[in-house]
DNA sequence: CTTCACGCCCAAATCGTTTTGGGTTACGGT
DNA sequence: ACCGTAACCCAAAACGATTTGGGCGTGAAG
């Protein structure tokens, strides 16, 4: 046996099933009974299968488990792509895509399944090649394209965020933005916020759409003046600057900024250094998705987290069901959490 | 032959080459030989077959091919996570990593294989029982434990920029960031700069190692004093505005910037706006890696494009090679090029 | 002594494709 | 009539695993 094994490990030949039975003395039923505890094997037997296998290297062959057995699913990953909506991507930080990604590649992997990585491909053909079995939009641009393609040739597709152009399409993930959004608000307003002023992304993002919406339906059942600055898509950080300069040197600056996208905050903060504002004590800042950006500011921004863990997660777990044909009728809803920082906490004893 | 097709729309099953043999009327050698171009058919018989597969929807089983045939190969790509090391994949924007994706992705399967993305994992167990045939690790830390990892369960790795810990090790590709840094200054030298002064990200990843020391020894050739402004890690923007205001208002301050980091440019030019200082009449700007902050600013800033999309299918064609057993013995380098904007054009003559 | 159950193991079928090694027909040349 | 030769097509083997349906002892129950 020590020689097959030297023999084995030499060749550049992958160790099959049949090598172990060999090995081991025993047919290749039996190996693959004792490797995956399914017939019945003496425990003495299932011992010296399994190290023998180990021994030798043994791999199973992807290939002929998914010939003979349920396949395993392959499904796709699309980001942002910097040729589809150049600007939107910046709105949010590396950390958010990468983090959805990551959830989606475990989530993915605990079922047995892949998560590919696709380039851009245009055809339905092209798609079709691709032999995946599901795909995953994320953060899709209105009416995007890419949905009808990959329907139509039979790939099922879930987004991240919903396809504003498609009210109707249930098959979506997102945050529950319009909630943390209220709740960021509610916090200022406990805080003392008395005029707080949205800075807008200007974006046609469902999650843009949607901070603003909640944010003027909240100002109105608070019966406060609506104070939204639209902020362009360009040059994040400066724009903002500008934005704040301009607010607080009018008449009736606001007491408190809601920064919308991640990198405003910095812009922000700097325009209240110069205008002599301190944060928080003259001024609160709050940024409405969280990232390294606002966590490692000074001083720290509080900000919303949309759990990019779990909404990507959820995404392959709707994925996955439609895959299987079970049928998907609603959205899901991940909710938020808000994380609590300097810049919006004047008193120690505030949650 | 009309029945057959509509049962085989109806029924969920797949479509096997089995069932257009069937329906065509021919065995199934003729009709994979008719798909693929391979053995003698008539031509009549061909086309026949050709059309009722199309009609019923059959696309061959990947598990099957792979089974007989030569395998595809899966490779997986691992960008930089937040947890590994936080602050520099802020250094630079989401812009690249994604075409490096895309074109990791592109290559891969332009082969035929096919690109993954791994969840997180520790052990090497854990990677073994994924079956991955090679992983293209992006930005590795110093000494970087995913490479020894993966290495000793078999799995070649490539590396995107070399692992500063192991400067033996050639299997990497790299853009040449030292001869694109002498470009870069050559080019301030020309349009007449006097004091150039670097904007250093204080990082241990390769690249910016490699840009400082190229930085150095082109001061020293050209006779010049350096001027290396260390600008931490954390708020990016910010760093730079206030190294750039310290810079500005220092004595003897400088006359031309180099913004390692593509955020850092935006800091920079607010300070030099606010010292009344305009951009590129009376100060120069150029940044050491190019991207949509670059390209969008106000004016646009000249710098360096590394070219992740080279940068990327480089990497997948020397993994594969390895994955092949051919020796590889030399790192590849991809010539960056420069992209020149307004920040440094002082004369609309020049190139 | 037969029968049955049980513990342990194995041969063979199966998944869907590619490829090898012919087989059959038709036709033209001797 | 016989052979050779294209042209066209097909049966069967092979890939590596899982699973089905027994087979063979051994010991206990009838």
């Amino acid at each position: 046996m020590d020689y097959r094994v030297r023999m084995a490990a030499r060749s550049g030949a992958r160790v099959t099933i049949k090598d172990v039975a060999e090995a081991a003395g025993v047919s290749i039923t039996t190996v693959s009974h004792a490797l995956n505890d399914k017939g019945e094997v003496n425990a003495e037997t299932r011992r010296r299968v399994r190290e023998t296998a180990a021994a030798l290297g043994y791999r199973p062959n992807r290939a002929a488990q998914d010939l003979r057995g349920t396949p395993r699913k392959s499904v796709a990953l699309i980001l942002p792509r910097t040729d589809g909506s150049p600007a939107e991507a910046e709105l949010i930080g590396l950390d958010y895509y990468l983090e959805i990604a990551s959830a989606c590649a475990g989530a993915a992997f605990a079922g047995g399944n892949s998560l590919v990585f696709p380039p851009p491909l245009e055809t339905a053909e092209e798609w079709a090649q691709m032999g995946l079995d599901g795909v995953i939009i994320c953060d899709p641009s209105e009416e995007d394209p890419r949905i009808d393609v990959l329907e139509s040739v039979g790939v099922p597709v879930v987004t991240i965020e919903p396809d504003a152009g498609r009210p109707d399409r249930p098959f979506y993930v997102r945050a529950d933005t319009t909630a943390s959004t209220v709740a960021l608000l509610d916090h200022l307003k406990a805080a003392g916020a008395r005029r707080i002023v949205l800075l807008w992304a200007e974006s046609t993002w469902a999650w843009a759409l949607e901070t603003r919406a909640a944010y003027e339906s909240w100002c109105w059942a608070n019966g406060r003046g609506r104070l939204v600055t639209p902020v362009p898509l360009v040059a994040l950080e400066l724009s903002a600057y500008r934005a704040t300069i301009a607010l607080l040197d009018g008449e009736a600056p606001p007491d408190a900024v809601f920064a919308s996208a991640e990198r405003y905050s910095t812009g922000v903060l700097q325009a209240c250094r110069e205008r002599g504002l301190r944060v928080p004590e003259d001024i609160l800042v709050v940024g409405g998705v969280d990232g390294s950006t606002a966590r490692l500011s000074e001083p720290a921004i509080t900000a919303v987290d949309p759990r990019p863990t779990r909404l990507g997660a959820a995404a392959i777990h709707m994925l996955l069901e439609r895959i299987q044909g079970v049928a998907v009728t609603e959205p899901i809803t991940v909710p938020s959490t808000i994380n609590l920082r300097a810049s919006s906490t004047r008193d120690p004893a505030e949650p």
